[in-house]
RNA sequence: GGAAGAAUAGCGAAGUGGCCAAACGCAGCUGACUGUAAAUCAGUUCCUUCGGGUUCGGUGGUUCAAAUCCGCCUUCUUCCA
């Protein structure tokens, strides 16, 4: 493994909060930071240049879709994703992993991996965790995922713990099939919200080394407390020195919590998806943009952000190609949730250097005014 | 001047004696969405003190029962002069 490593230049003083920069060979990003979801090669609606003026570094695909569309071998003809998808920042893969989870109907797990019946024709594809790591390298993130079972919540402890056991024997064996020096494979910590899974299952991957770890199974349907408590369970255990991944939580409040534990790296599709469903993130809290309210308002949707919607649009417009389904509307409301997420970690980010990140987040909070939701 | 046809909820459009407060689509409104089977999905749109009450151009009938059958009126469409 070259040329990717974790330089933690502070913690906060007040908690678990770190400020670093991740070194890859597509270049550096600082942490905590917000990963926008690609999961077929694209954010959807955004171009790259769209998604670098929103400031982000790391985006993500994934190997399921990929390896289904259109197929690891064009991305590998093409010369991997970061030229086939024009991004020369850092990209990274999740394993399919996830797709266990929401495609549970459709596949079946065994010791040697999942058989999925595919979602677009039911043909039958075979991952196993030599598999992932193969369609893995051939798309040539810079960081590739484990394959692993992200468990269904809830979880009875037995069905845990035998399904936490394999995803330790999966990781063993994607790390052992794993060959390209220029791509970091991350273990993933399962366990639900069992603390003694948590614990085991960080203190087994690390004694397998990985270059950084994430935390899985979380975001999936469990109360927010639940999800806090398997953050906390989960981070003690892990090497001080890598990064830390929380899988697929994009909630402002969850963020704030998952920074406060020590975790570095979050992605989430929720800032995008529910930008093209109407749904905003702002300073102020939620804006449901096809509000009636909004017909006449020709301000900004957020007067505290500095993106290329909120400086050039109003809510009104916004409200129009919402109504009329336009695609540019979907498209401005998606740079403006992933720009407020990355602002927002920029934000953290400061703070954190100061030693005043548990401030920062109490304070955030109460502008945002989570009601619901995000 | 004559003939034929049509009028159904915000719009379009089913229904042609009881199972009709009325299918369905659109539009509207409300939710949901977290490692993207998601440009998706769910609920809802006459009034209501939730018992019920008023609806299917208007009006008067037939019938135990009418959006549905009959008379008249109004408006619209097409055709013939």
């Amino acid at each position: 493994m070259k040329d990717f490593y974790l330089e933690i230049l502070h913690v906060d003083k007040s908690c678990g909060a770190r400020y670093g920069i991740l070194h890859t060979s597509h270049g550096n990003v600082e942490v905590p930071m917000f990963m926008p979801v690609g999961t077929l090669a694209t954010v959807k609606t955004m171009s790259p240049e769209e998604l670098k003026e929103c400031g982000a570094g790391v985006i993500l695909a994934n190997t399921y879709h990929l390896s289904l569309r259109p197929g690891e071998d064009v991305v590998a003809a093409a010369g991997g994703l970061h030229k086939f998808m024009n991004y020369d920042g850092p990209i990274l893969t999740d394993s399919g992993g996830f797709q266990v989870f929401s495609l549970a109907e459709k596949r079946k797990i065994t010791e040697e991996g999942v058989t999925f019946k595919n979602h677009l024709n039911g043909a039958k594809l075979f991952f196993s965790p030599e598999r992932a790591i193969e369609i893995e390298e051939k798309l040539g993130a810079d960081i590739i995922m484990s394959l692993d079972e992200c468990v269904h919540y809830p979880a009875t402890y037995e069905y845990m713990k035998n399904s936490v056991e394999r995803t330790l024997r999966w990781a063993k064996r994607g790390k052992d099939a794993h060959k390209r020096e220029d791509q970091a494979l991350f273990g993933i910590v399962q366990g639900g919200e069992f603390a003694d899974l948590r614990k085991y299952c960080a203190e087994e991957l690390t004694k397998m080394d990985f270059p950084g770890y994430s935390i899985g199974g979380t975001s999936i349907g469990e109360p927010k407390d639940v999800m806090f408590k398997m953050i906390r369970d989960t981070t003690p255990y892990l090497p001080f020195d890598k990064p830390r991944y929380l899988m697929g939580v994009g909630s402002v409040d969850a963020i704030l919590e998952g920074i406060t534990d020590g975790v570095d790296m979050f992605d989430c599709v929720l800032p995008t998806r529910i930008a093209r469903h109407g749904a905003l993130m702002t300073s102020h809290g939620r804006v449901n943009i096809r509000d009636k309210k909004y017909e006449y308002d020709f301000t900004p949707l957020d007067d505290n952000c500095d993106c290329y919607c909120c400086k050039n649009y109003t809510k009104a417009y916004l409200r129009h190609l919402y109504k009329c389904d336009e695609t540019f509307g979907k498209r401005l409301l998606s740079i403006h949730n992933i720009r407020f997420l990355i602002h927002m970690m920029e934000e953290a980010r400061k703070a954190i250097k100061e030693d005043r990140f548990l401030q920062f987040k109490e304070d955030f909070l109460k502008q945002f005014a989570s009601e619901k939701g995000f």
